[in-house]
DNA sequence: CTCTACTACTTCTCTATAGAAGTATACATC
DNA sequence: GATGTATACTTCTATAGAGAAGTAGTAGAG
């Protein structure tokens, strides 16, 4: 009987040691978003364990949201997909009642020195420099959201040689192909303010119009912060719904 | 090979099938919160399944947050908790540091015609009558939450015969144990306004500041609703974390 | 070329069984 | 009374195997 060839605790239950081990090649690159996984039969073939227990693993890596089932297909390497989360929070409609793919318009794209907060967030060294992005977000030509981006400038120095103005709408993908990086999971915390002078007229408020803040930390698969962005948007437009239970 | 003893539309599985029967029961109060439900084991006599399915079935429900496992003990109706969840939007903390349990301030507790609104949400008659309840919820004497309540009087006559005042800070336990009501479920829905005079002076606010309303629906095992709050609470205490994947 | 049938894969459902591990209670021993 | 022990429960972990059901490509019939 020849011993599982898994790392980790012994004290652990196999299923757990395997979906750690999955998680970790997954970290390391190992798979791409989009990518087939092994198969059930190969992963117990290879680990030498039963394939309920295998199962097992792989349901875990689904319920955590990095892994994606497809009967008779296989299983696949989840593509997070973000920018419609930002919107749930909103009732932005486009006049024709159908969702909105909201454009960018790029107010300005420099290389700046990164406030101590925005430092910590990205978790750079002192002396680092940053790009800075700032945009809206428009809907029918109505400006529903207003964005400070920051990205550290070693891994995205291509962005400075690209016409962001003629790219799309959503940097991620831009990310992925520019730059080679991508965004695998992210922490938005949600609070309210009463809009500044830049905001209510960037969004076209009276004063002292209360105004939803989103702060967003997205890391790579890895763990390591990739971006950190803050968006304001109208708080009138705003509306979170959740169940209890 | 008996057939198993399963209401429910045969081309379903089976684990599916006795998850929504297990659902129905516990929907139709066949036990109580806290309450432990049969063993896998008793499960698997009674209907003839495997024990494998029942499991299956009875992971699905608590994937649903219907049903607790307990290992060595058993399988328990879950009992929702949820006055934190209110809370955990917003960072009140008590002096010392420590999360509080505020207190629970009425200012009135009367029969009254619900509006058209309220009377829709708690699927009421148009005859009927409602007791409203207009609270404070209070830490260290400082006002954090204004709320008023509204519930559909022949449920819950009982508690006008209730001297509110001495109860407890916590209205689901008195829902509970005086009028045999329990709250299984709640939607909330979160918005954000300017405060008007009434809530800006119960809140100690200045003028135009904003302030986050909450609206809850909560529910009953069998779905229909018991009580409808609307709650305010200062806008600049508010935050709300999520992870995004 | 088009359509069908077959084949080889995948995940999904279900069964049966065994033992580990946690929990509670009754009972004997000190 | 306190302490350990045996026992009877519970859920948890793991294995082995069979067949259903969905998917994709290929070979063959028309």
């Amino acid at each position: 009987m020849s011993a599982p060839v898994l790392k980790g605790d012994h004290r652990l239950p196999l299923y757990q040691r395997l979906a750690d081990s999955l998680r970790e090649d997954l970290r390391a690159g190992r798979w791409r978003p989009g990518d087939r996984v092994p198969s059930e039969n190969e992963l117990a073939l290879d680990t030498g364990l039963a394939a309920g227990t295998v199962r097992q693993a792989l349901a875990k890596l689904v319920d955590e949201g990095l892994l994606e089932r497809r009967h008779g297909r296989g299983t696949f390497v989840r593509r997070p997909s973000f920018d419609q989360s930002l919107f749930r929070f909103f009732r932005f409609r486009s006049i024709d009642g159908t969702k909105p793919v909201p454009v960018s318009r790029i107010r300005a794209c420099t290389i700046a020195i990164p406030s101590r907060y925005v430092r910590e967030k990205l978790q750079m060294k002192e002396e680092g420099r940053a790009i800075t992005i700032r945009r809206f977000r428009v809907i029918d030509d109505r400006p529903v959201l207003s964005e400070e981006i920051w990205l550290p400038e070693d891994r995205f120095a291509a962005l400075m040689d690209l016409d962001l103005q003629k790219a799309g709408d959503l940097l991620y993908p831009i990310y992925d192909t520019e730059c080679g990086q991508i965004v695998a999971s992210a922490e938005e915390v949600l609070t309210v303010e009463t809009a500044d002078d830049d905001v209510r007229q960037s969004l076209g408020l009276e004063a002292a119009a209360p105004v939803i803040v989103i702060e967003r930390l997205a890391r790579s698969y890895d763990g390591t912060p990739l971006e950190w962005r803050r968006s304001w948007g109208r708080a009138d437009q705003f509306s979170y719904h959740t169940e209890i239970r």
